[in-house]
DNA sequence: GGGAGGCGTCGAC
DNA sequence: TTACGGTCGACGCCTCCC
């Protein structure tokens, strides 16, 4: 082992780097006039008018109490009469999949291993480059936080530390434009007064449970009985969350494996449970995972429905196959299957319908996708 | 009783 | 007041098998 854990222990210096509200200044870009304006970028559903989800708010909107994943509608309301300027756009994920091309090619050359995490993040161990000085990575960052500014002209928050968890929740520390840097020696200061929901993993809900137990901050989550925890969340989740509020990670930054799963879901035009009606919208999806899979040259071996219901709770219905495949018909039939037999209990309407694929492994020597089309 | 693998659910971004 | 996307990863529980 590196001995990473400790926090300073491995003398590992690591760099997280996140593109603040990212989508929103995708759009700011392209229309400049967008930055002094509340902009809402919508996942508009398709059942007309405001149906869908924010998926994120510049700062102008967000002063507005405007959120991810918050319903469009909802957002409307927040900036009525208060924003008469707002604009709400709809997503272009092939756009910003550009942009965030750009910065990562900008960012990478500055890194020891470079570990891309989505479009908007990434992790660089910078232990070597920096050679392990503290003043050096804190100028490494910010000559990262300028090559991203010229070669896609947006800004981005950085956190420098000694592991991958410390770095995550340092970049978010100060954000638009940050660049936080915690020391071994101060992590401990540093970590204290956060709030638990700071922490990578730790959301709004767990947060909640955290809370009922009479847990709030960082501080408190490390002062907390191991065993409690455990029994409220789990050996692995309650034992991984005290170590997080101690700041320890042993997690190296890798350069990632290829995605586990492959999914697509959309929201039907009405609710139903008709499985006529739900079966069109079925084929759609799993061409479009397969488009997704056969692109990278994969087979899958699990295949799996997802009904979210008119009340927004889930069921998911999946089975493996008898050998991995990454045959079109296969996936239909099986997710027809799945569909047809999820239906017969089904008792709440269907307001979205998915479909996914995991347990991918590569097809043996051959990683283009002609022999699939 | 314990490990491995499969299925279903939760929840983060 | 309510409202409600798309994609991915992780973990708990169950079952099967030894």
């Amino acid at each position: 082992m590196d001995g990473g854990g400790a926090p300073g222990g491995g003398g590992r210096i690591v760099m997280h780097v996140d593109f603040d509200h990212f989508y929103a200044q995708c759009e700011e870009i392209r229309r400049p006039e967008l930055r002094a304006r509340p902009t809402v970028v919508c996942v508009f559903s398709g059942r007309g008018g405001d149906s869908g989800a924010v998926a994120t708010a510049n700062y102008a909107a967000r002063e507005f109490g405007v959120k991810s994943g918050m319903p469009i509608r909802a957002a409307r309301a927040r900036l009525k009469g208060k924003a008469p300027d707002a604009e709400f756009v709809p997503v272009d994920f092939a756009h910003y999949a550009g942009v965030s091309r750009a910065a990562m090619d900008a960012m990478e050359g500055f890194a020891d291993v470079f570990e891309y995490v989505g479009k908007d993040e990434a992790y660089m161990d910078v232990t070597r480059r920096s050679g392990g000085s503290w003043g050096a990575a804190a100028h490494l960052a910010q000559q990262v936080k300028n090559a991203v500014r010229d070669a896609a002209g947006i800004t981005c928050s950085a956190g420098v530390t000694p592991n991958k968890l410390l770095s995550k929740i340092a970049s978010d520390y100060r954000k638009p434009d940050g660049l936080t840097v915690v020391t071994p020696e101060k992590v401990e200061a540093f970590l204290e007064p956060l709030g638990t929901g700071d922490i990578p993993g730790i959301g709004g809900k767990t947060a909640a449970r955290l809370g009922e137990m009479g847990i709030r901050t960082i501080g408190e989550l490390r002062a907390a009985d191991a065993f409690a925890l455990q029994q409220r969340f789990g050996r692995v989740a309650g034992a991984r969350m005290r170590s997080a509020a101690m700041g320890l990670d042993a997690d190296p930054v890798a350069e990632r494996e290829p995605n586990v799963q492959y999914s697509r879901i959309a929201t039907l035009e009405r609710d139903s449970a008709d499985y006529g009606f739900l079966a069109g919208s079925l084929d759609g999806l799993c061409a479009g995972v397969h488009r997704a899979v056969a692109a990278d040259g994969r087979l899958f071996k699990s295949v799996g429905v997802l009904l979210v219901q008119a009340d927004l709770t889930q069921r998911t219905k999946s089975r493996m196959l008898r050998r991995p495949t990454a045959d079109p018909a296969e996936l239909r039939r099986s997710a027809g299957q799945l569909l047809r037999e999820a239906l017969l209990s089904q008792k709440i309407p269907v307001r979205r319908l998915g479909v996914r694929v995991s347990e991918l492994s590569e097809v043996g020597g051959q990683s283009s996708m002609d022999s699939f089309v």
